[in-house]
DNA sequence: ACTTTTCTTGTAAGCGCTTACATTTTCGGA
DNA sequence: TCCGAAAATGTAAGCGCTTACAAGAAAAGT
């Protein structure tokens, strides 16, 4: 080991100023005069001093850390969303702690307790839905909390998302306006799933309202080959339906894989449409039409908000940001 | 503001214990009778308390915290190791700290600064390329790095990834074999990535064994639409190479769906070669003959090095895992 | 029954930093 | 030149936890 790390004592002895004086240097640059300050400064790099975590976060009661647990890192859904949280983040001096779940409401909960327990000042989470039991542990932790993926003004929990229902309508309605009739929706499990739930929420209430007949709804795992095998299962009958609505990119593109190799065209013989607008969703031929979602923005505007709440502002109002529908290729007008 | 943070006092007041029996119960079980244990633990879920983590990172000199910064997470070249990474992590007790450093050395080295200042018990890096003093600063903080995606077994830092030279002479041989004699490469900027130049050395040593004309060697940014530009100006010849041969899935399938743009089937008048096999591989149509990596191996072997490292064992060995070609049809062979 | 040895538990000293408060220095005004 | 207010710096008390060491209790010999 070579020699130990050095302290603020360290510093403070070698600019010949007292520990107080050097963490103001650090902290609050403008509490202390220039002269010292450079002193102060030139020991610090001198030095190659670094601040003990542990004894600022415990001195200072916070960490400048902020959490996320998102449902997986794997297929791309939130990696957009992430990244721009994190340089926003960043930018800001933060650090990020991430987790997955992998959409299970029981290890989502012991991320989330672990992530806190590692003193993170903030905490980013995907939707609304948890186990019974965590905000309340989350109250009494003291750890605020944003709920991203999601726009929910009337919840207890501030949101920074999209109107999921209102998504769905519209994307719903381009597919009725285009002449489908006989639908199918493929969605993950809506049972932990409240954006799910209001997707579908918003579907339903477009074909009520338009009189046809609502979509069959069929639950797939959340993976290319999940949605490939629930679309082979979809398609395996006589009478198929003209347009396979699915509630996310990545079972939209694992169906249209699976149309291939079904030897059915798309949108020739089946429309699909996803929702998400990820990498994939261009990638993929015909491309997909998807329902647009702000990753970036979202990403950015949650971290904004999320370290404003870490200081210790008002607990602020939740932010809907717009979609829209991006057309290209997957849906096709029936004559 | 609730009721004060219950703290490890509380709880020992609460079962009538000193504060380091309620420290052994939580840290070492083992030394405390099954009695008072049970007791302790009944005065913690009651309490619901939660260790403050500045105190423990404190007093026990560790957070059991691993920090990794990755050039990006934007596209999916490093989500899956990062995922397995995380769950690797997670499994252990371990937490996950993340920056992307966006290809940027100088970025990079702040990134690695701040996570470091975090109190990261152990830091995970991708490639040996790193500005001139990260590894001494590295050193005199103490703090245990581990490389991925990447094996030298003859540098300073120990890494857990794969041999990027052999993979490269493997595809390149693939192409050779093939019939291939015009090619072309398409890279990232090989200056601050070490990974690429070891690619490109391998694949120069086939050619130049093999007696055929070097690849023109065209860099350009890591994403599809910096793979589609570069492929459009490379395309953009009388003599057009059979094949392309891509340092990255992602640039492979940008360069194919430039291909699509321009009217240029794949493979029957380019080839393209990809590495790294990301789920994009499968989807791009037609799918990609690629280098398919261990991602998910690379990311669960380097979190266990890494932990390891972390808890003070000896510096390890260099892991090299397997890499194989994955074919799959956008590598024609000529007659 | 008494001494050793082995377990359990308690006592208390930090870990390195921030910050309220005390003290000293600086500076403007009379 | 001297005084008081304001600015700069120093002093020292924690922050909540771990852990070396001390002390007490139980088990094992003799």
């Amino acid at each position: 080991m070579a020699r130990q790390i050095p302290k603020l004592e360290d510093v403070a002895a070698k600019a010949g100023v007292s520990t107080a004086t050097v963490s103001r240097c650090l902290n609050q640059p403008e509490k202390v005069v220039a002269d010292t300050r450079e002193r102060v400064m030139k020991a610090v790099t001198e030095l190659g001093y670094s601040p003990n975590f542990g004894a600022r976060a415990l001195a200072s009661r916070q960490t400048r850390t902020i959490a996320a647990v998102i449902p997986t890192m794997e297929n791309a859904i939130f990696a957009q969303g992430l990244q721009a949280f994190q340089e926003e983040l960043s930018k800001e001096g933060f650090t990020l702690l991430v987790a997955t779940s992998g959409y299970d409401l029981g290890a989502e909960e012991s991320q989330i307790r672990s992530l806190v327990a590692r003193g993170a000042d903030g905490l980013l989470l995907i939707g609304h839905d948890r186990e019974p039991g965590v905000y309340e542990f989350l109250r009494t932790q003291g750890v605020p909390v944003l709920v991203a993926w999601a726009y929910d003004p009337k919840a207890q929990t501030p949101s920074v998302g999209f109107d999921n229902e209102q998504a769905m309508v519209d994307m719903a309605r381009l597919v009725v306006q285009n002449g489908h009739r006989k639908t199918a929706v493929l969605t993950v499990d809506a049972a932990i799933d409240d954006r799910a739930r209001h997707r579908i929420v918003g579907l339903k209430k477009v074909f009520k309202e338009a009189g046809v007949k609502e979509p069959e709804i069929l639950e797939c795992t959340l993976s290319i080959t999940g949605g490939a095998n629930s679309f082979a299962k979809l398609m395996d009958t006589e009478d198929r339906p003209s347009a396979v609505m699915c509630l996310n990119d990545v079972i939209a593109v694992g169906a249209i894989m699976q149309a291939r190799e079904m030897g059915i065209s798309v949108p020739e013989q089946v429309s699909i449409t996803g929702f998400a607008d990820i990498e994939l969703a261009k990638v993929i031929d015909p491309a997909l039409t998807t329902v647009h979602l702000p990753h970036s923005e979202m990403g950015r505007q949650a971290a904004k908000t999320l370290i404003d709440m870490a200081r210790g502002n008002q607990s602020p109002d939740s932010i809907c940001l717009p979609t829209f529908i991006q057309e290209r290729g997957s849906l096709k007008r029936l004559n």
